[in-house]
RNA sequence: GGAGGGAUGGCAGAGCGGACGAAUGCACCGGUCUUGAAAACCGACGUGGGGCAACUCACCGUGGGUUCAAAUCCCACUCCCUCCGCCA
Protein backbone atom coordinates (compact mmCIF):
# COMPACT_ATOMS: atom_id res chain seq x y z
CA UNK A 1 0.00 0.00 0.00
CA UNK A 2 1.13 3.14 -0.08
CA UNK A 3 0.86 5.73 2.24
CA UNK A 4 -2.13 7.65 2.83
CA UNK A 5 -0.43 9.92 4.77
CA UNK A 6 1.64 11.34 1.78
CA UNK A 7 -1.80 11.17 -0.01
CA UNK A 8 -3.63 13.04 2.03
CA UNK A 9 -0.29 15.84 2.73
CA UNK A 10 0.25 16.20 -1.30
CA UNK A 11 -2.93 14.85 -3.29
CA UNK A 12 -1.81 16.44 -6.19
CA UNK A 13 1.72 14.95 -6.25
CA UNK A 14 0.56 11.31 -5.51
CA UNK A 15 -2.12 11.60 -8.27
CA UNK A 16 0.69 12.56 -11.07
CA UNK A 17 2.99 10.11 -10.55
CA UNK A 18 -0.06 7.31 -10.22
CA UNK A 19 -1.02 8.71 -13.58
CA UNK A 20 2.31 8.60 -14.92
CA UNK A 21 0.93 4.18 -15.30
CA UNK A 22 -2.54 4.94 -15.84
CA UNK A 23 -4.61 5.39 -12.54
CA UNK A 24 -7.05 8.00 -13.54
CA UNK A 25 -7.28 10.67 -10.96
CA UNK A 26 -10.84 9.75 -10.25
CA UNK A 27 -9.64 6.53 -8.27
CA UNK A 28 -7.21 8.31 -6.57
CA UNK A 29 -9.98 11.12 -5.87
CA UNK A 30 -12.41 8.60 -4.62
CA UNK A 31 -10.39 7.56 -1.98
CA UNK A 32 -9.05 10.80 -0.62
CA UNK A 33 -12.70 11.63 -0.07
CA UNK A 34 -13.78 8.21 1.67
CA UNK A 35 -10.98 8.77 3.58
CA UNK A 36 -12.04 12.17 4.82
CA UNK A 37 -15.57 10.83 5.72
CA UNK A 38 -13.89 7.90 7.30
CA UNK A 39 -11.87 9.84 9.74
CA UNK A 40 -14.79 12.39 10.51
CA UNK A 41 -17.16 9.40 11.40
CA UNK A 42 -14.18 8.01 13.36
CA UNK A 43 -13.52 11.03 15.18
CA UNK A 44 -17.67 11.09 16.41
CA UNK A 45 -17.57 7.30 17.26
CA UNK A 46 -14.17 7.99 19.30
CA UNK A 47 -15.58 10.94 21.24
CA UNK A 48 -18.55 8.76 22.23
CA UNK A 49 -16.61 6.11 23.39
CA UNK A 50 -14.62 8.20 25.63
CA UNK A 51 -18.15 9.35 27.12
CA UNK A 52 -18.91 5.80 27.59
CA UNK A 53 -15.84 5.31 29.52
CA UNK A 54 -15.84 8.01 31.37
CA UNK A 55 -19.29 7.20 32.99
CA UNK A 56 -18.21 3.64 33.36
CA UNK A 57 -15.67 4.93 35.51
CA UNK A 58 -18.04 6.83 37.64
CA UNK A 59 -20.41 3.76 38.03
CA UNK A 60 -17.57 2.27 40.02
CA UNK A 61 -17.02 5.30 42.06
CA UNK A 62 -20.55 5.71 43.19
CA UNK A 63 -20.96 1.58 44.14
CA UNK A 64 -17.81 1.88 46.04
CA UNK A 65 -18.96 4.83 47.49
CA UNK A 66 -21.64 2.61 48.35
CA UNK A 67 -24.11 4.91 46.67
CA UNK A 68 -25.89 2.20 44.48
CA UNK A 69 -28.66 4.15 43.00
CA UNK A 70 -26.08 6.73 41.66
CA UNK A 71 -24.17 4.10 40.07
CA UNK A 72 -27.90 2.53 38.47
CA UNK A 73 -28.42 5.46 37.17
CA UNK A 74 -24.97 6.40 35.90
CA UNK A 75 -24.78 2.69 34.09
CA UNK A 76 -28.21 3.68 33.27
CA UNK A 77 -26.82 6.90 30.93
CA UNK A 78 -23.47 5.11 29.76
CA UNK A 79 -25.71 2.16 28.58
CA UNK A 80 -27.87 4.58 25.92
CA UNK A 81 -24.50 6.13 25.06
CA UNK A 82 -23.48 2.68 24.18
CA UNK A 83 -25.97 1.89 21.52
CA UNK A 84 -25.05 5.33 19.82
CA UNK A 85 -21.51 4.29 19.73
CA UNK A 86 -22.21 1.36 18.70
CA UNK A 87 -23.89 2.43 15.76
CA UNK A 88 -21.34 5.06 14.95
CA UNK A 89 -18.73 2.58 15.01
CA UNK A 90 -20.59 0.49 12.87
CA UNK A 91 -20.94 3.67 9.98
CA UNK A 92 -17.03 4.34 10.72
CA UNK A 93 -16.13 0.75 9.86
CA UNK A 94 -18.37 0.44 7.12
CA UNK A 95 -16.77 3.83 5.09
CA UNK A 96 -13.04 2.29 6.91
CA UNK A 97 -13.65 -0.91 4.95
CA UNK A 98 -14.38 1.02 1.94
CA UNK A 99 -10.98 2.76 2.42
CA UNK A 100 -9.16 0.11 2.74
CA UNK A 101 -10.31 -1.31 -0.26
CA UNK A 102 -9.79 1.26 -2.58
CA UNK A 103 -6.44 1.74 -0.76
CA UNK A 104 -5.54 -1.70 -1.42
CA UNK A 105 -6.44 -1.69 -5.04
CA UNK A 106 -3.20 1.93 -5.46
CA UNK A 107 -0.65 -0.06 -7.18
CA UNK A 108 2.78 2.19 -6.06
CA UNK A 109 4.10 5.37 -6.65
CA UNK A 110 6.56 4.64 -10.02
CA UNK A 111 9.94 5.73 -9.08
CA UNK A 112 11.00 9.15 -11.27
CA UNK A 113 13.75 6.98 -12.69
CA UNK A 114 11.44 4.52 -14.31
CA UNK A 115 10.90 5.68 -18.10
CA UNK A 116 6.98 6.67 -19.42
CA UNK A 117 5.06 4.62 -20.99
CA UNK A 118 1.63 2.69 -21.23
CA UNK A 119 2.45 -0.95 -22.18
CA UNK A 120 5.57 -3.22 -22.36
CA UNK A 121 6.34 -2.39 -25.98
CA UNK A 122 7.48 1.11 -24.49
CA UNK A 123 9.79 -0.90 -21.94
CA UNK A 124 13.60 0.53 -22.41
CA UNK A 125 16.31 -1.57 -23.50
CA UNK A 126 19.33 -0.41 -21.88
CA UNK A 127 22.19 -3.15 -23.12
CA UNK A 128 22.53 -6.19 -23.93
CA UNK A 129 25.09 -8.41 -23.10
CA UNK A 130 26.89 -11.84 -25.44
CA UNK A 131 29.88 -13.77 -24.94
CA UNK A 132 32.95 -11.79 -25.93
CA UNK A 133 31.80 -8.91 -26.72
CA UNK A 134 33.98 -7.03 -24.81
CA UNK A 135 36.43 -8.21 -26.91
CA UNK A 136 34.77 -6.72 -29.75
CA UNK A 137 32.82 -9.55 -31.05
CA UNK A 138 29.61 -9.13 -32.57
CA UNK A 139 25.80 -10.64 -31.68
CA UNK A 140 26.60 -14.66 -31.71
CA UNK A 141 25.24 -16.06 -35.41
CA UNK A 142 23.57 -19.52 -34.79
CA UNK A 143 23.43 -22.57 -37.02
CA UNK A 144 20.76 -24.48 -38.21
CA UNK A 145 21.71 -26.90 -35.82
CA UNK A 146 20.86 -25.08 -33.30
CA UNK A 147 17.47 -23.83 -34.89
CA UNK A 148 15.73 -26.80 -33.11
CA UNK A 149 13.31 -25.40 -30.22
CA UNK A 150 13.86 -26.94 -26.71
CA UNK A 151 11.15 -29.67 -26.78
CA UNK A 152 12.27 -30.94 -30.14
CA UNK A 153 15.59 -31.54 -28.46
CA UNK A 154 14.36 -33.10 -25.01
CA UNK A 155 12.12 -35.53 -26.48
CA UNK A 156 14.97 -36.49 -28.94
CA UNK A 157 17.60 -36.41 -26.12
CA UNK A 158 15.19 -38.53 -23.32
CA UNK A 159 15.34 -35.30 -21.45
CA UNK A 160 12.23 -33.68 -20.88
CA UNK A 161 8.81 -35.38 -21.16
CA UNK A 162 5.87 -33.01 -21.45
CA UNK A 163 3.25 -35.69 -22.37
CA UNK A 164 3.91 -37.87 -19.18
CA UNK A 165 3.92 -34.38 -17.40
CA UNK A 166 0.69 -33.66 -18.82
CA UNK A 167 -0.77 -37.17 -18.27
CA UNK A 168 0.09 -36.16 -14.65
CA UNK A 169 -0.91 -32.82 -13.64
CA UNK A 170 -2.17 -31.34 -17.05
CA UNK A 171 -0.74 -29.25 -19.69
CA UNK A 172 1.87 -26.73 -18.70
CA UNK A 173 3.69 -29.06 -15.97
CA UNK A 174 6.60 -30.16 -17.28
CA UNK A 175 8.29 -33.27 -16.41
CA UNK A 176 12.03 -33.12 -17.05
CA UNK A 177 13.73 -36.52 -16.84
CA UNK A 178 17.58 -38.14 -16.55
CA UNK A 179 20.08 -35.37 -17.19
CA UNK A 180 17.19 -33.29 -17.87
CA UNK A 181 16.41 -33.56 -14.27
CA UNK A 182 19.90 -33.33 -13.37
CA UNK A 183 20.39 -30.24 -15.08
CA UNK A 184 17.58 -28.21 -13.34
CA UNK A 185 19.26 -29.51 -9.99
CA UNK A 186 22.84 -28.56 -10.99
CA UNK A 187 21.64 -24.74 -11.78
CA UNK A 188 19.93 -24.61 -8.54
CA UNK A 189 23.00 -25.65 -6.46
CA UNK A 190 25.43 -23.18 -9.16
CA UNK A 191 23.62 -19.95 -8.16
CA UNK A 192 23.10 -20.95 -4.35
CA UNK A 193 26.83 -21.56 -4.03
CA UNK A 194 27.14 -18.05 -6.16
CA UNK A 195 25.04 -16.28 -3.67
CA UNK A 196 26.36 -17.84 -0.51
CA UNK A 197 29.07 -14.83 0.08
CA UNK A 198 26.31 -12.87 0.98
CA UNK A 199 22.82 -13.98 0.82
CA UNK A 200 21.44 -16.12 3.59
CA UNK A 201 20.09 -19.50 2.23
CA UNK A 202 16.41 -19.94 3.58
CA UNK A 203 14.30 -23.09 2.46
CA UNK A 204 10.65 -21.75 3.12
CA UNK A 205 7.13 -23.86 2.73
CA UNK A 206 5.95 -24.28 -0.54
CA UNK A 207 2.38 -22.78 0.60
CA UNK A 208 1.18 -19.58 2.04
CA UNK A 209 -1.51 -18.62 4.60
CA UNK A 210 -3.95 -15.60 2.86
CA UNK A 211 -2.96 -13.18 5.08
CA UNK A 212 0.88 -13.39 3.09
CA UNK A 213 -0.21 -13.61 0.17
CA UNK A 214 -1.82 -10.36 0.80
CA UNK A 215 1.63 -9.33 2.35
CA UNK A 216 3.10 -9.16 -0.95
CA UNK A 217 0.28 -7.75 -2.85
CA UNK A 218 -0.11 -11.06 -4.57
CA UNK A 219 -3.88 -11.01 -3.24
CA UNK A 220 -6.50 -9.71 -3.69
CA UNK A 221 -4.83 -8.22 -7.15
CA UNK A 222 -3.89 -11.16 -8.95
CA UNK A 223 -6.27 -14.18 -7.37
CA UNK A 224 -6.69 -15.87 -10.57
CA UNK A 225 -3.33 -16.15 -10.79
CA UNK A 226 -2.52 -18.50 -7.76
CA UNK A 227 -3.54 -21.70 -6.88
CA UNK A 228 -5.48 -22.15 -4.12
CA UNK A 229 -6.15 -24.98 -1.77
CA UNK A 230 -9.58 -23.74 -0.06
CA UNK A 231 -10.07 -26.53 2.36
CA UNK A 232 -6.89 -25.59 4.46
CA UNK A 233 -6.94 -21.62 3.26
CA UNK A 234 -3.63 -21.91 1.77
CA UNK A 235 -2.24 -20.83 -1.70
CA UNK A 236 0.75 -22.34 -3.54
CA UNK A 237 3.47 -19.63 -3.57
CA UNK A 238 4.07 -17.78 -7.15
CA UNK A 239 7.59 -16.56 -5.95
CA UNK A 240 9.84 -17.20 -3.44
CA UNK A 241 9.19 -13.51 -2.70
CA UNK A 242 6.34 -14.29 -1.28
CA UNK A 243 7.68 -16.22 2.05
CA UNK A 244 10.73 -14.12 2.32
CA UNK A 245 9.18 -10.71 2.05
CA UNK A 246 7.21 -12.12 5.15
CA UNK A 247 9.61 -14.34 6.98
CA UNK A 248 9.71 -11.10 9.34
CA UNK A 249 6.15 -9.81 9.01
CA UNK A 250 5.54 -7.43 12.41
CA UNK A 251 8.75 -7.46 13.26
CA UNK A 252 11.28 -4.57 14.20
CA UNK A 253 14.24 -5.20 12.45
CA UNK A 254 18.26 -4.14 13.79
CA UNK A 255 19.29 -1.51 11.49
CA UNK A 256 22.48 -3.07 11.85
CA UNK A 257 21.31 -6.19 10.69
CA UNK A 258 20.43 -4.02 7.47
CA UNK A 259 20.52 -5.09 4.37
CA UNK A 260 19.23 -8.36 5.83
CA UNK A 261 19.84 -10.26 2.66
CA UNK A 262 18.39 -13.84 1.95
CA UNK A 263 17.81 -16.21 -0.95
CA UNK A 264 15.97 -19.16 -1.69
CA UNK A 265 15.51 -21.98 -4.32
CA UNK A 266 11.51 -22.60 -4.23
CA UNK A 267 9.03 -24.14 -6.53
CA UNK A 268 6.80 -21.26 -8.33
CA UNK A 269 2.92 -22.25 -9.23
CA UNK A 270 1.10 -19.73 -11.68
CA UNK A 271 -2.06 -20.76 -13.14
CA UNK A 272 -1.41 -18.19 -16.18
CA UNK A 273 -5.28 -17.57 -16.28
CA UNK A 274 -5.78 -16.20 -19.57
CA UNK A 275 -2.49 -17.02 -21.25
CA UNK A 276 -4.00 -19.78 -22.96
CA UNK A 277 -2.96 -20.46 -26.26
CA UNK A 278 0.12 -18.23 -27.15
CA UNK A 279 3.45 -18.77 -25.95
CA UNK A 280 2.75 -21.73 -24.37
CA UNK A 281 4.56 -24.25 -26.21
CA UNK A 282 7.65 -26.22 -24.53
CA UNK A 283 8.73 -24.47 -21.40
CA UNK A 284 7.61 -21.02 -22.74
CA UNK A 285 5.59 -20.55 -19.86
CA UNK A 286 4.57 -23.22 -17.52
CA UNK A 287 2.29 -24.03 -14.18
CA UNK A 288 5.34 -24.87 -12.31
CA UNK A 289 8.92 -24.40 -11.96
CA UNK A 290 11.72 -23.57 -10.12
CA UNK A 291 13.50 -20.40 -9.32
CA UNK A 292 16.46 -19.45 -6.84
CA UNK A 293 15.21 -15.96 -5.55
CA UNK A 294 17.67 -12.88 -4.41
CA UNK A 295 15.50 -10.88 -1.53
CA UNK A 296 16.86 -7.75 0.59
CA UNK A 297 14.75 -6.04 3.58
CA UNK A 298 16.57 -2.90 3.97
CA UNK A 299 16.42 1.26 4.68
CA UNK A 300 15.90 3.73 1.60
CA UNK A 301 19.25 4.24 1.66
CA UNK A 302 20.28 1.18 0.90
CA UNK A 303 17.72 0.50 -1.38
CA UNK A 304 19.00 1.73 -4.85
CA UNK A 305 22.57 -0.65 -3.74
CA UNK A 306 20.79 -3.46 -2.51
CA UNK A 307 18.66 -3.71 -6.17
CA UNK A 308 21.64 -3.09 -8.27
CA UNK A 309 23.62 -6.07 -6.25
CA UNK A 310 20.91 -8.25 -7.21
CA UNK A 311 20.68 -7.29 -10.76
CA UNK A 312 24.72 -7.81 -11.07
CA UNK A 313 24.42 -11.01 -9.80
CA UNK A 314 21.69 -12.42 -12.05
CA UNK A 315 23.31 -10.90 -14.92
CA UNK A 316 26.79 -12.59 -14.02
CA UNK A 317 25.16 -16.01 -13.45
CA UNK A 318 23.62 -15.29 -17.32
CA UNK A 319 27.40 -14.35 -18.36
CA UNK A 320 28.82 -17.34 -16.74
CA UNK A 321 26.10 -19.66 -18.50
CA UNK A 322 27.61 -18.04 -21.45
CA UNK A 323 23.44 -16.58 -22.34
CA UNK A 324 23.03 -13.56 -24.73
CA UNK A 325 20.63 -11.05 -22.98
CA UNK A 326 19.27 -7.84 -22.98
CA UNK A 327 18.33 -5.84 -20.28
CA UNK A 328 14.84 -3.72 -19.78
CA UNK A 329 14.07 -0.47 -17.53
CA UNK A 330 10.28 -1.23 -17.32
CA UNK A 331 7.97 1.49 -18.53
CA UNK A 332 5.72 2.52 -15.69
CA UNK A 333 2.61 1.19 -17.82
CA UNK A 334 4.23 -2.26 -17.02
CA UNK A 335 5.41 -2.49 -13.79
CA UNK A 336 4.39 -4.91 -11.61
CA UNK A 337 1.67 -3.20 -9.45
CA UNK A 338 3.54 -3.74 -6.25
CA UNK A 339 6.88 -2.27 -7.38
CA UNK A 340 8.21 0.95 -8.15
CA UNK A 341 11.28 0.23 -10.68
CA UNK A 342 11.75 -2.72 -12.24
CA UNK A 343 14.65 -4.18 -14.40
CA UNK A 344 13.77 -7.47 -16.37
CA UNK A 345 16.49 -9.37 -18.04
CA UNK A 346 15.78 -11.57 -20.84
CA UNK A 347 17.71 -14.31 -22.42
CA UNK A 348 17.84 -15.01 -26.10
CA UNK A 349 16.93 -18.32 -27.35
CA UNK A 350 18.07 -19.53 -30.79
CA UNK A 351 16.26 -22.69 -31.10
CA UNK A 352 12.41 -20.62 -30.69
CA UNK A 353 13.93 -17.42 -31.42
CA UNK A 354 12.62 -15.30 -28.65
CA UNK A 355 13.90 -12.79 -25.57
CA UNK A 356 12.17 -14.89 -22.77
CA UNK A 357 12.11 -13.66 -19.26
CA UNK A 358 14.24 -15.33 -16.69
CA UNK A 359 14.58 -12.11 -14.06
CA UNK A 360 12.47 -9.57 -13.28
CA UNK A 361 14.57 -6.99 -10.48
CA UNK A 362 11.91 -4.99 -8.60
CA UNK A 363 12.50 -2.12 -6.23
CA UNK A 364 8.90 -1.94 -3.71
CA UNK A 365 10.07 1.04 -1.56
CA UNK A 366 7.18 0.45 1.15
CA UNK A 367 4.78 -0.78 -0.41
CA UNK A 368 4.93 -4.25 1.16
CA UNK A 369 6.31 -4.04 4.52
CA UNK A 370 3.68 -1.68 4.97
CA UNK A 371 1.44 -4.33 4.60
CA UNK A 372 3.62 -7.01 6.39
CA UNK A 373 4.50 -4.24 8.96
CA UNK A 374 8.12 -4.72 8.98
CA UNK A 375 10.04 -1.98 10.45
CA UNK A 376 13.25 -0.97 11.95
CA UNK A 377 14.34 0.99 14.55
CA UNK A 378 15.09 5.08 12.85
CA UNK A 379 16.65 8.11 14.62
CA UNK A 380 12.99 8.32 15.90
CA UNK A 381 11.02 6.46 16.45
CA UNK A 382 10.41 3.21 13.55
CA UNK A 383 9.91 3.43 10.18
CA UNK A 384 8.90 1.02 7.19
CA UNK A 385 12.00 -0.92 5.79
CA UNK A 386 12.15 -1.46 1.75
CA UNK A 387 11.95 -4.35 -0.27
CA UNK A 388 14.08 -5.47 -2.98
CA UNK A 389 14.29 -8.89 -4.99
CA UNK A 390 15.24 -10.40 -8.21
CA UNK A 391 15.32 -14.00 -9.81
CA UNK A 392 19.01 -15.57 -9.67
CA UNK A 393 17.42 -16.98 -11.57
CA UNK A 394 14.00 -18.82 -13.32
CA UNK A 395 15.28 -22.37 -14.23
CA UNK A 396 12.74 -23.38 -17.10
CA UNK A 397 13.39 -21.15 -19.45
CA UNK A 398 17.18 -21.13 -18.67
CA UNK A 399 16.95 -24.48 -19.24
CA UNK A 400 15.43 -24.22 -22.49
CA UNK A 401 18.40 -21.43 -23.43
CA UNK A 402 21.26 -24.23 -22.62
CA UNK A 403 19.60 -26.59 -24.51
CA UNK A 404 18.79 -25.01 -27.89
CA UNK A 405 22.22 -22.37 -27.43
CA UNK A 406 24.56 -25.42 -26.85
CA UNK A 407 23.35 -27.96 -29.37
CA UNK A 408 25.91 -29.48 -31.26
CA UNK A 409 26.15 -30.49 -34.90
CA UNK A 410 25.80 -34.24 -33.79
CA UNK A 411 22.44 -33.30 -31.84
CA UNK A 412 24.05 -33.58 -28.32
CA UNK A 413 24.18 -30.58 -25.87
CA UNK A 414 27.48 -29.64 -24.60
CA UNK A 415 27.07 -27.81 -21.69
CA UNK A 416 29.53 -24.87 -20.38
CA UNK A 417 32.37 -25.94 -18.16
CA UNK A 418 30.83 -23.80 -14.97
CA UNK A 419 28.55 -26.42 -14.58
CA UNK A 420 30.75 -29.29 -14.69
CA UNK A 421 31.19 -29.48 -10.32
CA UNK A 422 27.58 -29.59 -10.21
CA UNK A 423 27.17 -32.49 -13.08
CA UNK A 424 30.01 -34.88 -11.93
CA UNK A 425 31.89 -33.45 -14.73
CA UNK A 426 29.75 -35.06 -17.45
CA UNK A 427 28.53 -31.74 -19.12
CA UNK A 428 27.86 -33.17 -22.35
CA UNK A 429 23.81 -34.67 -22.30
CA UNK A 430 23.56 -37.61 -25.18
CA UNK A 431 20.41 -39.61 -26.63
CA UNK A 432 19.81 -42.47 -23.74
C1' G B 1 -6.33 -37.86 15.73
C1' G B 2 -6.99 -37.98 21.62
C1' A B 3 -5.81 -35.73 26.80
C1' G B 4 -3.75 -31.74 29.55
C1' G B 5 -1.00 -26.92 30.03
C1' G B 6 0.07 -22.26 27.88
C1' A B 7 0.16 -17.39 24.65
C1' U B 8 0.84 -10.28 28.36
C1' G B 9 5.85 -4.69 26.29
C1' G B 10 12.98 -6.02 23.29
C1' C B 11 13.37 -10.41 26.91
C1' A B 12 11.64 -12.66 31.56
C1' G B 13 7.28 -12.31 34.27
C1' A B 14 2.94 -10.44 37.62
C1' G B 15 -2.13 -9.16 37.04
C1' C B 16 -7.49 -12.99 36.53
C1' G B 17 -14.25 -7.65 36.18
C1' G B 18 -13.76 -0.99 37.76
C1' A B 19 -8.29 3.88 39.13
C1' C B 20 -4.46 -1.49 34.07
C1' G B 21 -1.44 0.42 28.49
C1' A B 22 -0.44 -2.86 32.35
C1' A B 23 3.71 -4.32 38.69
C1' U B 24 8.67 -6.06 39.02
C1' G B 25 13.48 -7.62 37.09
C1' C B 26 16.80 -7.49 32.93
C1' A B 27 18.18 -5.01 28.44
C1' C B 28 18.34 -0.30 25.89
C1' C B 29 18.68 5.30 26.18
C1' G B 30 19.86 10.17 28.93
C1' G B 31 22.27 12.04 33.39
C1' U B 32 25.22 12.22 38.31
C1' C B 33 29.80 10.26 40.18
C1' U B 34 34.84 8.82 37.66
C1' U B 35 41.12 10.37 34.26
C1' G B 36 38.14 6.50 31.64
C1' A B 37 35.16 2.29 32.55
C1' A B 38 32.47 -0.78 36.00
C1' A B 39 29.39 -0.40 40.22
C1' A B 40 25.92 2.74 42.59
C1' C B 41 22.23 6.41 42.23
C1' C B 42 18.57 9.65 39.39
C1' G B 43 15.45 9.94 35.08
C1' A B 44 13.24 8.31 30.59
C1' C B 45 11.58 3.91 28.35
C1' G B 46 5.65 -0.51 23.85
C1' U B 47 3.07 0.10 18.99
C1' G B 48 -0.40 2.20 15.82
C1' G B 49 -4.61 5.64 14.35
C1' G B 50 -7.13 10.60 14.79
C1' G B 51 -6.56 15.86 16.26
C1' C B 52 -3.22 22.60 15.03
C1' A B 53 -3.36 21.47 20.05
C1' A B 54 -5.25 20.16 24.85
C1' C B 55 -6.20 15.50 24.20
C1' U B 56 -8.34 11.04 22.50
C1' C B 57 -9.11 6.00 20.48
C1' A B 58 -7.30 0.99 19.52
C1' C B 59 -3.98 -3.02 20.72
C1' C B 60 -2.45 -8.17 26.58
C1' G B 61 -2.32 -14.86 20.23
C1' U B 62 -6.89 -14.15 16.45
C1' G B 63 -12.21 -13.58 15.79
C1' G B 64 -16.95 -13.28 18.14
C1' G B 65 -19.98 -12.68 22.73
C1' U B 66 -21.58 -11.11 27.95
C1' U B 67 -21.36 -6.27 30.83
C1' C B 68 -22.55 0.43 32.45
C1' A B 69 -17.26 -1.36 32.38
C1' A B 70 -12.99 -6.99 29.80
C1' A B 71 -5.84 -8.43 29.77
C1' U B 72 -9.36 -10.46 33.48
C1' C B 73 -15.78 -13.96 32.31
C1' C B 74 -17.99 -17.11 27.96
C1' C B 75 -17.55 -19.37 22.84
C1' A B 76 -14.74 -20.58 18.44
C1' C B 77 -10.12 -20.72 16.06
C1' U B 78 -4.63 -20.50 15.51
C1' C B 79 0.07 -21.44 17.36
C1' C B 80 3.54 -23.38 21.22
C1' C B 81 4.71 -27.13 25.20
C1' U B 82 3.90 -32.22 27.63
C1' C B 83 1.84 -37.11 27.11
C1' C B 84 -0.70 -40.98 23.93
C1' G B 85 -1.73 -42.74 18.91
C1' C B 86 -0.24 -42.75 13.73
C1' C B 87 3.74 -41.89 10.40
C1' A B 88 8.37 -40.39 5.94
Amino acid sequence: MIDLALLRREPENVTAALARRGISPDQVQALLTADIEHRALMQEAESLRAQVKDLSRQVGEARRAGDTARGDEIAEASKQLGDQERAATARAEEVGATVRALHLQLPNIPSPDAPDGLSEDENVELRQWWPGMDDGASFPTYGEHQRVAHWDIGTELGILDLESGARLAGSMFPLYRGDGSRLLRALTQFALDAHADAYEEIRPPSVALTETMMSTGHLPKSEDDMYAIERDNLWLIPTGEVPLTSMNRGEILNVDDLPLRLTAATQCFRREAGAAGRDTRGLLRVHEFEKVELFAYCTPEQADEAQADILSRAEGLLQQLGLPYRLLDLCTGDLGSASARTFDLEVYTPGVDRWLEVSSVSWFRDYQTRRANVRYRAESGTALVHTVNGSGLAWARIWAALVETYRQPDGTVKLPDVLAPYLAGRTTLTKR
